[in-house]
DNA sequence: CCATCTTCTTTCGAAATCGAAGATAAAGCG
DNA sequence: CGCTTTATCTTCGATTTCGAAAGAAGATGG
């Protein structure tokens, strides 16, 4: 899909317009160019014309969407446990998301293999009739070399060190494969949901600690770690080495697997990050401690950040983002120590676009390499 | 100077491109219509024909320039007690500058008229005869909402607090305004001298701490206040209040108006900072210790910041770079702590553009202005 | 219900841009 | 030195894009 074509797809793809006079606006085309394109795209079987949009005091735009059998696209976002996959159309709506269960620590090509066969199940029951497969994406909980498509030197998925996952998954399918980092994906997936944020934070409290930056409103990835604040050194008083082999990480103190074992010492089992919200809604006042210890150690790192790169948003995701005192916690740090002028307009909420909101991104950002 | 001609101008001012090969390159035009367009800002006066450039094994390019009579751009940075001005041609190259002393305690009527005096002076005595003055850019020492051209909350400018600079300027002159925080500026032009770097950290260690923030090839400004560091908080054993009015602000350890005071009390009298670089360079042991400190201090918070946005190259300009244990402290704390993936190719390495960067950084984004 | 306003969309001649092919100029090499 | 290679720059017809104006469709308001 070249050029203007592509751009104007992209933006009704994307969300950000559904007229032929929103493309105008939004594209800086001319609208005659604009009617021409997008006639040869629907004559193309790309774009459909469905209904109209509600007229702003004038004559009602005529609704332009993507067409539900232009293709799918076949995206996944991999915990250390499970899975969840599913398909979109081109437009990044859902036709069916799954959760399965998933062990990443069987290895990269375990994994993908039971991925793309789960895919083609996926397909087979789900997908529609004559429609093609039109790109793959996938999500890692672990550092992503953007442009060679491996994993580096990820903590938590052992065997997976610089596998060539694009590469791999690519022999599966003759179509544009995207792989980046989970919390990457969750902040693509969740700018879209507040709109006039130009710069967000995204961050993903499970039972690791990741972050996704959005800055003026593109993904930055720096060499493929940006946004990695689990192994920010925090103040304390007693010491713990991290399985980086730093001392006193981020990461050893507030990710899920950090509070889990706590816990864990103190003679309460729990199995996942969401058993500690558990704990902390029943009332567990161990379990609340913990938490909001955690949330302050969090917000601590994140004024940093703050006053160094004045988001318009910060955006908690992840398994513990449920933890009430979380958020409170990291609140409270943050507009206690960070500079007037970058809290004053600063929002710190809780996801907004629930737990698809990673395969969303998938979807977002696999539409670019489709439609390239 | 409207649509492709200006984009062909602003590659040629800025340094991106010097032919017409480059240009087309650079601008995604077409070779034919690059042509068509530089033949015509030829005519208009503006771009000159001078010379060839090198070849790279055809036909050499013949070398395009911003006419030396198309305009000149006045610049200034202010710091505490002494400003630097400076007139551009529009390239961005130097006719003159100057320092002068300069109370910026007096207050922001009787500086910038006294600015204004100043650049009218210069231009009466350097300014080529004939040839208009486009723009005006300054450098504050304090942060600036990008969109007002207000200082904001300043603390170590009495008596500016929200005053209206760019239109108290834009009064005098009738032409493009531009005001910037000078670490912002320093960013600019210090980002110029590093081709390949899109992220770039500039730190400006003077008698404050400013960092200016380089993403992807443009300065972030987020709400004005971006890149600052000074009131980040560090770990000490002892407990220093910052006229910020929280405890223990990088800046109260580590800017050099805190290691005057530390000096000061142990009966070594300094004026300015360079004095403390002088007593680096004597041995003077006092001084060393207290320099590394600080530039230990530093690294540690740069350390999260090169997790957090994975630069390139890590730039350290001010009075206080010329101290080489500041810069090797700091290169000690963040090669120490940091991802190997974010340290792997960062070059951390002092200002390589000169006294004069900042007011280089003035002409880049300025010519933005005028060109537009 | 009709005139008027607003907004969206299309029509059509004018202008800008492209791209392929050719002209120009220099480097590399036997 | 002359041939080949490489790169820059120009010419010119084909294509795309623009912009103003008109047409279409609904909102607004007497």
């Amino acid at each position: 899909m070249r050029g203007a074509q592509g751009d104007l797809l992209r933006l009704i793809a994307g969300g950000h317009a559904e007229s032929r006079a929103e493309l105008a606006r939004l594209s800086g085309l001319a609208a005659s160019s604009v009617s021409l394109r997008v006639e040869e795209l629907i004559g193309s079987g790309l774009l459909v014309e469905e209904g109209s949009v509600s007229s702003r005091g004038g004559r009602r735009p005529r609704r332009l969407r993507v067409s539900p059998t232009a293709g799918v696209l076949a995206v996944a976002d991999l915990g250390g446990h499970h899975a969840r996959l599913g398909l979109l159309d081109l437009s990044g709506t859902p036709l069916v998301v799954e959760e399965r269960p998933c062990e990443i620590a069987l290895g990269p090509e375990a994994t993908l293999n039971w991925i793309a066969a789960s895919f083609d199940d996926l397909l087979a029951t789900h997908g529609p009739a004559g429609v093609p497969l039109r790109g793959i994406a996938i999500g890692l909980p672990g550092p992503v070399d953007p442009a060679s498509g491996r994993v580096v030197s990820p903590s938590r998925m052992p065997g997976w060190n610089n596998f060539p996952v694009a590469e791999h998954l690519g022999a599966h399918y003759d179509l544009p494969v995207l792989v980046e980092n989970d919390a990457n994906l969750l902040a693509v997936g969740e700018a879209r949901a507040w709109p006039g944020c130009e710069t967000v934070l995204v961050l993903k409290a499970g039972s690791g600690i990741g972050c996704g930056v959005i800055v003026n409103g593109v993904l930055h990835r720096g060499r493929g770690a940006a946004g990695d604040i689990s192994h920010v050194r925090v103040s304390s008083d007693s010491s713990v080495t991290c399985s980086c082999g730093h001392l006193d990480c981020l990461e050893a103190y507030a990710s899920g697997a950090a509070l889990m074992s706590v816990l864990a010492e103190q003679g309460i089992a729990v199995g996942r990050p969401s058993d500690v919200v558990a704990l902390v809604d029943d009332g567990i006042p161990e379990a609340t401690a913990l938490v909001r210890n955690a949330g302050r150690l969090i917000g601590e790192v994140l004024t940093v950040l703050v006053n160094f790169i004045n988001p318009d948003a910060i955006v908690v995701g992840g398994s513990l983002s449920k933890a009430e005192p979380l958020i409170s916690a990291i609140r409270a740090a943050v507009y206690e120590r960070c500079l007037p002028l970058a809290t004053r307009d600063l929002e710190i909420a809780v996801t907004r676009s629930g737990p698809d909101a990673a395969l969303l991104g998938a979807g977002i950002l696999l539409l670019d390499a489709v439609l390239s």
